[in-house]
RNA sequence: CGGGGUGUAGCGCAGUUGGUAGCGCACCUGGUUUGGGACCAGGUGGUCGCCCGUUCGAGUCGGGUCACCCCGACCA
């Protein structure tokens, strides 16, 4: 017990460390022996995978391909849409040269000077203007709209200060760019996407997130509206975990992508694009682990159920063993992964706190006592409840089980976040209160003044202006002006 | 870019007045163990970030330089 510290110091103690030495020990990415930039280790990698797929699915249901796009961008590209620009120039990466030579004393590299390109290259921080750029070739008729394509890729935005999975100078994330020949279409289209966020992030993620709509000077750079999904952390602070933006004609007009409709009159196209990225294994990991580790829910658990065998010698774990067999294949018949770890140069109890630690969200322990009397010991991971059981229908029980955890930590993330969630009505109090984290919900007049003073004066923003939130006008308890509704503001990574 | 800090074994650190390079974890070997992160014994592993200087002698003192981390402005 003296040692647990050295394994993973206390939430409460910490939040930052505790998130950062959890995401190193459980064994999902650790940082690069570059600047900003991260190692994503198998087993993190593994859950991106399974994120990967359902998104990927899900995007497809809704009549969307994959493609792929360069990762340089020709620097004239980038200056097409003046806001875009502006958003992004200060964090771009750029490639200057296509040439090293081995230095005078012949024991290194350097740039060679002659090699230097024309015009430079961006690495992509995101790609619509390489997009777009192609879409011009696509697009000529309403017959070629809607438009609807994906890619999941990294880009690089050269942030000033990183950590792993929430901001590095090199993400993984799916961008997708639709191109609509009506406006209400593009904009139903951002919507929709949206909402398939926001179904995988409380289905899938267990997360619960609030839905609403970006301020002005929130918006993504060249959009005419960003629309959000904000998850809480459980240190009460916002993560950003997926955006959808309707984009106008702003890229349209840009690249020139025309199209001639019905009535052969030309018009520009209008645009969409939409993304989630890594940092989703962030809120993840932010919104339900606990003291001995990660918590993950069953429909993204790389290894949903564990078995430990007891044994003190070898003829003992072949008894175990051949107890385990049929109980891995009941499982596996019901799509379910397990991994059967009968290692010897483990001892149980690392095991038991290994894969603690790692979010395995059952596990089976069966030894000798076990056999003798036909049960098996099951821990469940989100409340560490251990129970003895028959062996007798132990793969449906299992699989029952992995259900009612699902549900139970979407239930109880979600009993923390509305526990957080409150109205304020006077700003003195409010900024009181703002640094002990939670979202409030606030009166806000509509002017980037206002907006600009609170996040000066206590760091918090607003978030969104939420959806499916009944509004009644106010008063905005900054300024004292009169207030249409109430906006979502806290403290956000 | 402003303010602060750190560079010594794979990781975390100690190193006194300048005098043969240390500890814990990890790793390797052997044995005993195995129902909650085992124990004992032995062992491997280092241009002390880099350069220059002072000195008989520098991890330690001086000058320079590089890298990284933390706090601010930026952000999926």
């Amino acid at each position: 017990m003296a040692k647990e510290l050295d394994f993973l110091t206390k939430r409460s103690e910490d939040y930052s460390k505790w998130y950062n030495e959890l995401v190193v020990k459980a064994d999902l990415a650790e940082q690069a022996d570059v600047r900003g930039c991260m190692v994503i280790k198998p087993y993190g990698y593994a859950i991106w995978e399974k994120m990967q797929r359902v998104l990927d699915d899900k995007f497809k249901e809704t009549g969307v391909q994959n493609a792929y796009f360069p990762l340089l961008i020709p620097k004239s590209f980038l200056s097409r849409e003046a806001e875009h620009v502006e958003g992004f120039a200060k964090e771009c990466a750029v490639v200057t040269h296509y040439r090293l030579k081995t230095n005078e004393t012949h024991d290194g590299v350097v740039v060679d000077p002659t090699a230097r390109l024309d015009e430079e290259l961006i690495i992509r921080p995101t790609s619509e203007t390489i997009i777009w750029n192609t879409f011009k070739n696509w697009i000529h008729s309403y017959r070629d709209l809607p438009l609807l394509v994906n890619q999941w890729c990294n880009v690089m935005r050269w942030e000033m200060r990183t950590r792993l999975f929430l901001r590095t100078s090199e993400f993984l994330w799916q961008e997708g760019h639709t191109a609509h020949a009506t406006r209400e279409e593009a904009e139903n289209r951002a919507q929709q996407m949206l909402k398939v966020y926001a179904d995988f992030a409380e289905k899938y993620m267990a997360v619960p997130v609030v839905q609403g709509v970006k301020s002005e000077t929130e918006r993504f750079a060249g959009a005419l509206d960003t629309y959000t999904i904000e998850a809480m952390m459980q240190d009460g602070k916002a993560l950003q975990s997926g955006t959808s933006h309707f984009l106008g004609q702003n890229f349209g007009k840009a690249f020139e992508v025309q199209f001639l409709n019905k009535e052969n009159k030309p018009e520009y196209a209008w645009a969409t694009s939409w993304g989630v990225s890594t940092r989703l294994m962030g809120a993840l990991i932010m919104t339900h682990s606990d003291d001995n580790g990660l918590v993950l829910p069953p429909a993204l658990a790389p290894i949903q159920v564990v078995i430990v065998p007891i044994y003190k010698n070898q003829e003992q774990l072949d008894q175990v063993d051949a107890a385990i067999a049929p109980i891995v294949e009941q499982l596996n018949g019901f799509g379910i992964s397990v991994k059967y770890d009968n290692a010897d140069n483990k001892r149980p109890g690392f095991k038991f706190a290994d894969y603690e630690l790692k979010g395995v969200p059952v596990r089976l322990v069966l030894g000798a006592r076990d056999l003798e009397n036909g049960t098996v010991e099951v821990m469940r991971r989100d409340t560490l409840e251990k129970e003895s059981r028959s062996l007798e229908g132990i793969a449906e029980y299992v699989k029952n089980l992995l259900d009612d955890i699902q549900e139970n930590i979407f239930r109880k993330a979600k009993e923390y976040r509305d526990a957080h969630i409150y109205e304020c009505e006077n700003y003195e109090e409010f900024k009181e209160r703002v640094k002990d984290g939670g979202f409030f919900l606030c009166h806000w007049d509509g002017t980037a003044e206002t907006e600009a003073r609170i996040k000066e004066e206590t760091q918090a923003t607003i978030r969104c202006v939420p959806f499916g939130v009944e509004q009644t006008p106010g008063i905005d308890m900054v300024s004292g002006k009169p207030s249409v509704a109430r906006v979502l503001i806290a403290r956000s990574y």
